[in-house]
DNA sequence: GGTGGATTGACAGTGTGCTGTCAAAATGAC
DNA sequence: GTCATTTTGACAGCACACTGTCAATCCACC
């Protein structure tokens, strides 16, 4: 799953069951996946601290900027659960970058969104975003990047049909 | 870098610099990144749980199995800061899966190393492991699957270099 | 119109990784 | 050998996501 995997197989255990070459490869991606897991985070970290977000937070407004949802319904939306949503919808809120509006159907879950100034922050964070994106992406083949993504979204699928 | 930027970029906000098209990829890389990171963790952590580690603890033992090392050469190897290694090296320690031996080269700096309880934990690790790279990577072509390795390396080095 | 199960928010606790600070130990320049 | 710099472990605090539990609310079924 990371560093440990590869010398867990290189190194000084038994081998009872051997990895197949296609295993080997994939060993060797999901310590990429980790990798880019963190240098994505970063960038995201460094995008969003002049405009005074964190990636967390930019995550949570960025689902809700088209509609209104429970915080419930974020959670849901975004494969999370509802306690971490809660804890970020808060502090938004706080900041005064969300807010939550009552909720004709249904009494305790109040419907979360936006204010101006939340709108206004992913805005800008959307042109760092696009900046980003371009400048990273022109550094390798499109067609290749194509079947990166085809190749991930296919072991999305197998992971999660794996249990 | 999540599915706040997809929301953000075929959302309510102005697009000021648009995305290429490379960058929309990209952009759906990123997304798949987060999911697939999480998956392999979760995938980690089911494999960990029956051997009594976690996906932590297993990175840092495996990090160790040929020779010694001092906590902050563990730390510097695999990307992560002293005090995350410390704190989990002394649980290891603390649940007998390894131990401290003196350093000769250093008073402070104690070396790192698994037990026999150690080494055996992260044997049987390997092996469902083994079981799992393969059942997984037997989901895709091989070739693609060398394509996508070779593009995250590409991007982990692009990343790296943006700063 | 109840009643039982699912959903929801609130609260508490855990694991993982981060930053920052401090003093002891090691290292390198002189 | 001396002294400034770097490395290291220890300690404290923060962000993020998780699990588990509880009571309020909603909803489907009878």
């Amino acid at each position: 799953m990371n560093e440990t995997v590869s010398e867990t197989a290189g190194g000084a255990v038994d081998e009872v069951e051997p990895r197949t070459e296609a295993g080997d490869v994939l060993t060797e991606v999901i310590m990429r996946t980790f990798r880019l897991y963190g240098g994505f985070l970063e960038a995201a970290e460094v995008m969003t601290r002049p405009v005074g977000l964190t990636a967390a937070w930019w995550q949570v407004l960025g689902a809700v900027l088209r509609r209104p949802l429970p915080v419930s319904g974020i959670a849901r939306e975004m494969s999370l659960t509802r306690q971490s949503v809660q804890r970020i919808a808060d502090l938004l809120v706080s900041k005064g970058l969300a807010e939550y509006l009552p909720n004709p159907a249904h009494k305790r879950a109040k419907l979360f969104r936006p204010t101006a100034a939340g709108y206004e922050a992913v805005s800008r964070l959307a042109q760092a975003q696009h900046a980003f994106t371009n400048r990273i992406s022109a550094q390798v083949d499109l067609e290749e990047l194509r079947t990166t993504l085809k190749v991930m979204e296919r072991l999305v699928t197998a992971l999660e049909s794996d249990t």
